[in-house]
DNA sequence: TTTAGTGCAAAGAGTTTGCACGACA
DNA sequence: TGTCGTGCAAACTCTTTGCACTAAA
């Protein structure tokens, strides 16, 4: 919430990551930091990101920018979700995987990240109901957006 | 039990449907169609659906499944949804897309559906702040179920 | 009898993996 | 200089599709 709080880069944050692992910031793993961080609204795909970084580094292979995400999703440096409209392509994204929620529009495609006090409420409602212990929420609303919703073009 | 030569009142409902269409109501679709409500529950995969069939009809083909899946799904009669735990493999439901939610258990698997009020609150705050028109809402939660929760084996 | 639905095989998407080479610490 | 990461190709998983045949209405 607090930008001013993230003095460094994420790559930055990464680079550091890596090297107290052995791991190596390479500059295929910088480009694709840097773009996850500069598209950080956009929800984008294995696919997408590779298609905005292959002019500006040809050699980059597909299966090296998964590589890449699925390393930083296993350390919880991102996450990655399933929207009803891609049939199975799966979206990475900076966000936490906790209370970070989504609101897609139907007509033009466009993710709207919110918060929302209430998942808790809907948390506890739930732990109170089942017993059950609840780690995470994820809440998924769908729509039009305010663009749409007046009948502009997309 | 016995004498009734449709055992799912889901089997019947869709063969009303079809005949109005000029579908056709088969020993396949009859089969996917009872399968599917007798495990309300669980969130079947198409695979896991053909597997528990193909020993009542061997013959048939998990290409049927999906097909018959897609025609539910273009219909509202099931919905689809992907869960984390499953890295892009899709699971059936015969509840309605909207207001249905979901808990799924990080260690066992188990998924909890359950109904609350305060998603409706989540959409008025969204509408509110963001100008959008919800029509949908999913609320995906996650973490360890009664049992797991109090170290059970599974 | 008509044609919707099936089984089959093959194709398509999206993602992962084995391997040898190249480059970071 | 050792070894981690990459590019490449091939494999893999899940899902869809074209086609000829079968069977429901």
């Amino acid at each position: 919430m607090h930008k001013e709080e993230y003095v460094s880069s994420f790559a930055v944050e990464v680079k550091e990551y890596l090297s107290c692992r052995g791991g190596r910031m390479t500059p295929q793993r910088r480009l694709i930091l840097e773009a996850l961080e500069a598209n950080q609204a956009e929800h984008l795909t294995a696919e997408e990101l590779y298609e905005k970084l292959k002019s500006k580094s040809p050699s980059l292979h597909l299966s090296t920018v998964y590589r890449t995400l699925r390393l930083l999703e296993a350390e919880g440096m991102i996450g990655s979700r399933w929207f009803e409209k891609d049939r199975g392509q799966e979206r990475f994204d900076m966000g936490q995987t906790v209370d970070h929620h989504h609101f897609v529009c139907k007509r033009c495609g466009q993710v709207v990240e919110f918060e929302t006090p209430f998942s808790q409420t809907v948390e506890a409602q739930f732990e109170n109901e089942y017993g059950c212990t609840v780690e995470s929420i994820s809440i998924h609303l769908s729509g039009l957006c305010q663009n749409c919703r007046r009948g502009n073009q997309v």
